[in-house]
DNA sequence: CACCAAATTGGAAGCGCTCCCAAAAGGTAG
DNA sequence: CTACCTTTTGGGAGCGCTTCCAATTTGGTG
C-alpha cells in the first residue's frame, strides 16, 4: 500500500491512466484492463507486476471512461412512491438508502434517490428510467402501484421490489419481510401478557404490509380476535392516537393493543396516557418497526425490528445478477423478523 | 414536447446519440454541442431546429460520455463525520440530502454520501476525495475536525463546509445558521413565559453549534441566567434525561428549560414527568431544530426551525462556483432560524 | 461592390476505458 | 522435434461527448 505522502500531493499531478499503468508495468493496455477486472487469464508473475505499478502510481479507474466503454450508466434508482417530505422520517428508508449507497460505492456506483408522488412525476420518471440513464432500479412502493410497475416491466429495465407487490407477486422479482409471521409473533407474545380485549390499529388496507400485518394478528388471536377491536390507520402518529381514541369508545376495558408501526404507537400511547391508561399496567401496547420512535417514546416499545439491512443487499444482489444479463425468472425472497421485548408490554 | 408513447417504445432502440440529431437537423456535431450547452453563439433558427431534432428523437446527453471529454466525474460528496448509524435520525440530515440529490439531478450530477467516523477511515476519504474521485465537496461536521479540513484544503478539491468551522472561520467556505441568534430568540420568548429559575441543557461544548446556541441563552436571560442551571449534552435524548435530572436536583422550583436539540427536549420531557412535574404548568420547556421529535413528544415542543433547504441550496451554488473557478477569496453566508410555538412553553 | 471584422459553423482530436481479434507464447502428445 | 491446441498478450476500434481551430458565412462600411 502506497499512502498519499509517498506519492506527494496528488491533486496536484495529472491522474494517472491505465496507459501509464501499462507502461510502467511494461505490458499492454489490454492486460492492464484484465488486471483491474478481476485478473483473468493473466500470469501470475505479470498481474502481480501490474498490481505494483499500480500502487506506485496510485491508479484508480476512471469511471466515466469505464461506463462509457462498457455502455452502462453506474447508477442505481431508488425509488419511493411516497409523498417526499415524509420519506426522510421513515428509518427504513434511511437505513435502506444508506445500505445501498454503502454497497454500490464498494463498486463505484452511485445511488439515485427519487420520489413519485403523482402521476405527472411518475410518467417522467417511467421516460426517464426506460431511457437508459440508470442500469436498474429498486422499488421502495409504499401503495400499490400497477402504472409504473407495468411501465417498468415494458421497458426491460432491470428492477427490484423492496416490499411485497400486490398483484405482481409472480410476474416481478421482490424481496420483503414476512409481515403476517412477523405480527403473529409479536400479537402471540402480547396475548401471553394481558387477559382480556387487545385492539389493533392497521396500517393501509391497500398495501401488502397493512393487510398481512392485520392477518397476523387476527391468526394470533385466533378466537379472542374482535373485529369491532380494528381501527384503520395509515402510518402516521396521527391516525395512531385517533385510531386508539376510537377504540377505547368502543371498549373502555381494552387491555392489550397491537399498532402496525411504533410512530402510530407513538400516537396510541399519547391517546391511553389522555385517557388516564396507565401503560403497560392498564394496556399493554406493541408496535411494529423498531423505528427510533420505539425508544423515544416512555414506556420504551416492545416491536418487531425488520432485517431492512438484509433486505438491501439481497435484492441488490438480485438486481446486479438481472443487470449481468440472468434474467431468468423473477426471484421472489422471504425474511422474517425479530421480537424486541421492552417495556410497553 | 414529445410523449414517450409518440417515440415508441423507447427501450428497445438504440439510443439516440448527438450525431442522430446534428445528421436530422442537418448541422454539425459541434452546433448541437453548443445548443445543449447554453446555445450561445447559435443563429436562433438553426437554434430551433436542433431543438426539435432533439425532440423528435428523444434524444438526451450521455452523461458518461460529457463527464469523461469535460474531466469532471460528476459527482459531489456530501461527507457526514458522525457515527453512520446515528446520522438517519437525524433529521437534518435527511434534508440536506434529499435537498443537494435533488438539486444535482437537475445538472444531471450525483451525490455520494459518506460517513467518516474514525480517522483511518478519515484518511482513506481524504484520498479519496483528494484523487480526483468527485468534482466537490460538502462538509457536515459534527465536531472540530482540523484533520481532515486541513487535507482537504491541500487538495485544492473545492468544497463548502455546512456549519461553522471553528478555528478555519476565515480560511474556508461556509454556510450556517446563526445559533446564538436563535438560542436567544427561543430562549427570550420562554423568558418572557415564566418568572423563576429558568435553566439549560447544551449540546457538546466543542461543537460551536453548542457553544453559540449556550452563549445565545446567556444573552437572552442577562441577570436571570445562572451558571449553575447549565448541564451539558451530547444531542442525545439519554443525555437530556440525564441532564434534566441533574438541574432538577440543583433547584427543584425550575421554572424553564432550554434544551438545546429537540431529542434531548423529548429526554427532558420524560425526567420532567417522571418526577411528576407538568409541562408546561410547572416546567417549561423549549427545544431546538423542529425535528420530527418536536411533535411526537407530549406537549409538543416550541422550538426553533432552522432554513435547512436554504442552507443546502446556498452551499451548493456556492461550491458550484468554486468549482467553475470562481475560487477568490472563501465565502460566508450566515441564515436565521424562526420560532415556532406549540404547547411546551 | 469590394473589403474587413465578427459571428457562426463543421469536424478533427482526444478524454480513458473495454472489447475484441489476431498474434505470440506456452503446453502437450506423438 | 514437430504439429497442434490452449492460454496469454498487445493494441486497434469505438463508446458519445467537448473543445478547439480553421473555414465559412454574415453584416457592416467606405
Amino acid at each position: 500500500m502506497v499512502t498519499s505522502a509517498e506519492r506527494g500531493d496528488a491533486s496536484s499531478r495529472r491522474r494517472p491512466t491505465i496507459d501509464d499503468v501499462a507502461r510502467l508495468a511494461g505490458v499492454g493496455r489490454g492486460t492492464v484492463s484484465r488486471v483491474i477486472n478481476g485478473g483473468h487469464n493473466v500470469r501470475p508473475a505479470v498481474r502481480d507486476a501490474v498490481n505494483q505499478a499500480i500502487d506506485i502510481l496510485g491508479y484508480s479507474v476512471n469511471q466515466s471512461a469505464r461506463n462509457l466503454a462498457r455502455g452502462r450508466t453506474g447508477s442505481i434508482a431508488y425509488i419511493i412512491s411516497d409523498r417526499g417530505d415524509r420519506l426522510f422520517e421513515d428509518p427504513n428508508f434511511g437505513l435502506f438508502a444508506r445500505t445501498f449507497s454503502r454497497q454500490l460505492r464498494g463498486s463505484g456506483r452511485h445511488l439515485l434517490i427519487t420520489t413519485a408522488e403523482d402521476e405527472e412525476e411518475e410518467n417522467s420518471l417511467g421516460d426517464y428510467l426506460a431511457f437508459g440513464h440508470v442500469d436498474g432500479a429498486l422499488l421502495g412502493l409504499t401503495r400499490d402501484h400497477e402504472p409504473l410497475l407495468q411501465r417498468l416491466q415494458a421497458s426491460r429495465l432491470p428492477f427490484v421490489v423492496l416490499g411485497k407487490p400486490l398483484g405482481f407477486e409472480n410476474a416481478l422479482s421482490w424481496v420483503a419481510i414476512d409481515d403476517e409471521k412477523a405480527a403473529f409473533t409479536v400479537v402471540s407474545y402480547l396475548a401471553g401478557k394481558v387477559d382480556g380485549a387487545i385492539g389493533t390499529v392497521t396500517g393501509p388496507l391497500h398495501t401488502s404490509s397493512g393487510r398481512e400485518r392485520l392477518d397476523g394478528c387476527r391468526l394470533a388471536l385466533g378466537d379472542r380476535f374482535r373485529p369491532d377491536l380494528v381501527a384503520s390507520g395509515d402510518w402516521s402518529l396521527r391516525s395512531g392516537r385517533e385510531g386508539t381514541e376510537l377504540l377505547l369508545r368502543r371498549e373502555p376495558g381494552l387491555r392489550g393493543l397491537f399498532v402496525a408501526s411504533d410512530l402510530m404507537a407513538a400516537g396510541a400511547i399519547g391517546a391511553l396516557r389522555a385517557a388516564g391508561r396507565r401503560v403497560p399496567e392498564d394496556v399493554a401496547v406493541v408496535g411494529f418497526d423498531d423505528s427510533a420512535a420505539a425508544t423515544m417514546v416512555d414506556p420504551a416499545l416492545t416491536t418487531m425490528r425488520n432485517p431492512i439491512e438484509q433486505t438491501a443487499l439481497e435484492a441488490l444482489r438480485i438486481l446486479d445478477e438481472r443487470i449481468a444479463g440472468d434474467a431468468g425468472a423473477p426471484v421472489r425472497l422471504v425474511l422474517s423478523s425479530e421480537l424486541v421485548k421492552r417495556s410497553s408490554a
